[in-house]
Order: C-alpha cells, then structure tokens, then sequence
DNA sequence: TAGTATGTTGGCGC
DNA sequence: AGCGCCAACATACT
C-alpha cells in the first residue's frame, strides 16, 4: 500500500486512536516479528511522528523506547478488525474510550514493526521529508543532483533514494515527473534550476492529490483491486496523454516500471 | 503456469 | 564511492 501519502493518512490515524491510550496486551501474531513488542504492555502511546515512509511512535516508558513501523508493500494498521480478518501479524489491545485494538495486517510480510532505542533510530539513515521539508527549488537541486555519482545518475533512481529524499515510491515518480514535464530517466546532471524547480512543484502536487483522497479514512485504500486508478499516467499505458493526447508509454528501468508521455517528458540526456 | 505488484537490501560488474 | 541492474524477501491475484 504504503508511500507518502498512505502512510501519513496511517499515521493520522494511529495519532487519533492511540494517543494517550496505555497498551494492555500485545498479541504477536506473526512469530517473525520481535519478541521485544512485547515489552509496550503498560506503555502509554504519546503520539505518532513520521518520515519518508517509516512510522515511529513515542511511548512514556522510562527507556524512551520507540514502535518503529514500516509498512512494506502490502502493511496496513486498522482498528478493532473482525476477529477472522486474514494477515494480522499484530494486535495492540487499548485500555479506556476509543478503539479497543489495533491491528497490524501484512499480506507479503515485508514491513517491519519493531522497538527502537528513540525517534532518531526509527528514522535513521532518512534524508529530508519529502513533504514536510517542501524542499524548494534550490534543495533538490542540491540533495539529488550533486554527489559522487551524479554523473551517472538518473532521476528516478534518485528521487526514490530514500537517504536523499525520504516518502517517494515508484508510482511517485511517474506522478512528479509528468507534473514537472520531465522524464523519470534523464540523468540529473542534464537539469537545470527550471526543472528542479517543475519538479519541486510537480512534487508537491501529487503528495496534495493523494493526500486529499487517504487522509482521514479508517482503511487507506490505494491503487489495489476494484476500484478507479486514481493517477494521471502510472498504469495508464496506450491511453491519451492527459496534456497533449499522445498515448502514455510504459517503460522498465532497474527492475521496475515507469509511466510517461513522451511529448510532455522529452528526455535530453538518454 | 507465468507474470505482476506501491518497498528495501545486498551482490555484481563497471 | 557509487552508479544501474538484478535477485531475494513472501504472498495474492490475474
């Protein structure tokens, strides 16, 4: 499920339905999962922070210890699921008003739900937010384009480079880079600060888009099975651009698919 | 049965 | 050092 916008919608709800709320028991589900979740029995939620794609909640123990959650591919947290609900790896009973539990489901089992020292090591190795920072023109500029490498890099591998800028995934980068008009295989040594800038704003529109239809919803439903495609060109292959008509082209870079309009996307470097 | 999937990590060759 | 590429992780669906 989860990039930028789906996580942050989890962490909206978690904050809302745990805040301040004491953990009474821990069920781990999913015997792959740390022994050490175990010691949140007792702990009092604070609240829940979040960077890039990874989740850290605060707890009132003495040691400062921190639930670092990353949702993978297919993680989700929901509240109080039907007991026969497949996949929970997790389950956190709450004491007082509010939601009775809360679930952690993960069909593929490649997210992580762990205890941390503190709020640094959840998010350790992190670059800048990828929302929170608004990073400007000037910032991407700096952080994907310069470096060892930049020689040869290009901007998709850069823009899902979670150390540089932290919250992008692969259909992001389809969504920003035919906001920005620029296409996700250029290398970053061709841009200059007019495109830095198209892709700043090409960011920041598709984390608004997406956001506006996750956030605030008990289950943060994404690109999965039933319903509309909810993007502008990811998965839209053959179909007209939504700018200039030209059918959107479907292409495979390191191992994973990209979206684009070459009219809209000229690539200079290629 | 083969191909596909929103993420991360580690190996390989350059 | 750090690219791009690929496989692996584990599972469901078409």
């Amino acid at each position: 499920m989860p990039e930028l916008p789906e996580v942050e919608a989890t962490r909206d709800n978690l904050e809302r339905w745990s805040a301040g709320r004491r953990v009474v028991r821990v069920e781990r589900r999913d015997p792959a999962l740390e022994e050490s979740l175990e010691r949140l029995v007792g702990a009092r939620f604070v609240g829940w922070s979040r960077r890039g794609k990874a989740l850290a909640a605060k707890t009132d123990r003495a040691d400062g210890a921190v639930l670092h959650v990353h949702l993978g591919m297919t993680g989700r947290w929901v509240r109080d699921p039907e007991p026969e609900r497949a996949h929970q790896r997790l389950v956190i009973e709450l004491a007082g008003p509010g939601p009775r539990c809360l679930a952690y489901l993960d069909v593929r089992r490649l997210g992580t739900a762990r205890l941390v020292g503190d709020e640094v090591e959840a998010f350790e190795g992190l670059g800048i937010d990828a929302r929170d920072a608004r990073p400007s023109a000037e910032v991407l500029a700096r952080v994907l384009g310069e470096g060892a490498g930049a020689a040869s890099a290009t901007l998709k591998a850069r823009l899902l480079d979670q150390k540089r800028l932290a919250g992008l995934g692969n259909i992001a980068v389809s969504e920003c880079c035919f906001f920005a008009g620029v296409h996700p295989h250029e290398r970053v040594r061709a841009l200059g600060m007019k495109a830095w800038a198209r892709l700043a704003a090409g960011i920041a529109e598709h984390l608004e888009r997406t956001l506006a239809t996750t956030i605030g919803r008990d289950e943060i439903a994404y690109v999965s099975e039933g319903g509309d495609n909810p993007f502008v060109v990811y998965a839209r292959e053959g179909e007209p651009c939504p700018r200039c008509g030209a059918p959107i082209v479907r292409a495979v870079a390191g191992g994973r698919v990209s979206f684009f309009c070459v009219r809209c996307q000229p690539e200079v470097s290629g």
